[in-house]
DNA sequence: CGGATCTGTAGACACTGTCTACCGGTGTGG
DNA sequence: CCACACCGGTAGACAGTGTCTACAGATCCG
């Protein structure tokens, strides 16, 4: 994951792997021309300024986002479910990777306006599919079978797919972040960190988020 | 706001304006004396480090959300509705005065450690007391004169009160992070920003997040 | 073979946060 | 009353940053 061919995809590599191991603040313009052992001008060529070269890396972190979200919901048929692994999927990743997961979020660092430059889609529009997504699923979750709905109970006030996709995704995001922040480990009383993703409140948390936006699983 | 008596209070008070004028990108360490109009060794009396004048600055912030939580809630008398107060408040609070809500929770910008020097409760902790209020006013809320209470609906598999908390208090939160972002806003397809918050769309979105979790406001 | 274009180097510039030496005031003790 | 120490702020140095520009080496094409 060091050697590829043009120096351009070197440094985005180079980025990669900086930002995975030691985190954001490691993301200097220099520091990864050093590690990349080039010059610290040499970047230029390909990145006009040091917030391209960072969406670039961004971008590859969307791209890896979006490839584990595929993996995760391969073999599972029901959109319920589906929606489960792509909510733990998303949490997981954002502590795994907290270094990359901040920098994909961190709009001042990054050339997310529609001034930015040449190929690549626009960063912002990078979650869109996400969004997307969630809303088919979340449309589908509503259109079931009708085997256990509570109409009576839920579709009365009911809002309408993207709205509720939006609250889903939006809580899964502030789970990720408030947790990356300690706040809530330490509201809820866990032992504190470790490396290793603090466990089972936090799988508790994105199932309470789940049942609360979509309904209890069924039975 | 601009003379108060030590130079210590007016530093944290020009790097407010700064940051609710100008953003964080003008908060740094020279450029924050220079308003004030001393010279850039000035503020290490007062602060060892940039990180602990932003610090300062941070703290003002949650000095004043919590101001505006009691303002809000404070003619409200049901559980129900103090929470909706509270939660919209918080969201309108992040998107009225988005660089200091950035700045508040940019913990690689503060001295959120317990390695923090003197004065002052810890920054971190500085959200538990919110935390709390969510948590009891939840409680509050199920332990209700059981007027409307859907009982074999809902309380079947309802998490604790703390649970419910955090995963409210990460929706609310997520939610003014993506809606900052503009994630959300080209989701929704809402036409664009302006300074002032969006409009409908977001309070949709946060009285989404509330019926989720709390159940639909009774009818 | 010779010139043009691409790719990377190296130095300058303005700027940042931190550190240290300095200095004018104020107050206090002998 | 004077000398001394201390407090609060100044000013310069230092290493580091991102950007810009001039330059060198290679490569390729006519």
């Amino acid at each position: 994951m060091a050697q590829e061919d043009s120096l351009r995809e070197r440094l985005i590599g180079v980025g990669v792997d900086v930002v995975m191991t030691d985190g954001i603040a490691a993301l200097g313009l220099r520091e990864i021309a050093r590690r990349a052992g080039v010059s610290h001008g040499a970047p230029r060529r390909y990145f006009a300024t040091h917030h391209a070269l960072l969406s670039a890396i961004a971008q590859r972190g969307f791209a890896d986002l979006r490839a584990r979200f595929e993996a995760a919901t391969a073999a599972v048929t029901s959109p319920r479910d589906r929606l489960a692994a792509l909510a733990h999927t998303y949490v997981r990743y954002a502590l795994e990777h907290r270094g990359m997961f901040e920098l994909m979020f961190r709009h001042d660092l990054l050339d997310s306006g529609p001034h930015t430059s040449a190929h690549g889609p626009r960063l912002r529009e990078s979650t869109l599919p996400l969004f997307e997504t969630i809303v088919a699923l979340i449309a589908e979750c509503r259109t079931e079978p009708a085997g256990r709905r509570r109409d009576d109970v839920r579709s009365s006030a009911e809002p309408p797919p993207a709205v509720t996709a939006a609250a889903l995704w939006s809580n899964l995001h502030g789970i990720a972040q408030l947790w990356a922040w300690d706040s809530l480990r330490l509201a809820l009383g866990t032992p504190s960190a470790g490396p290793a993703p603090g466990g089972d409140h936090l799988e508790l948390l994105v199932t309470a988020a789940l049942d609360a936006h979509l309904g209890p699983a069924r039975a």
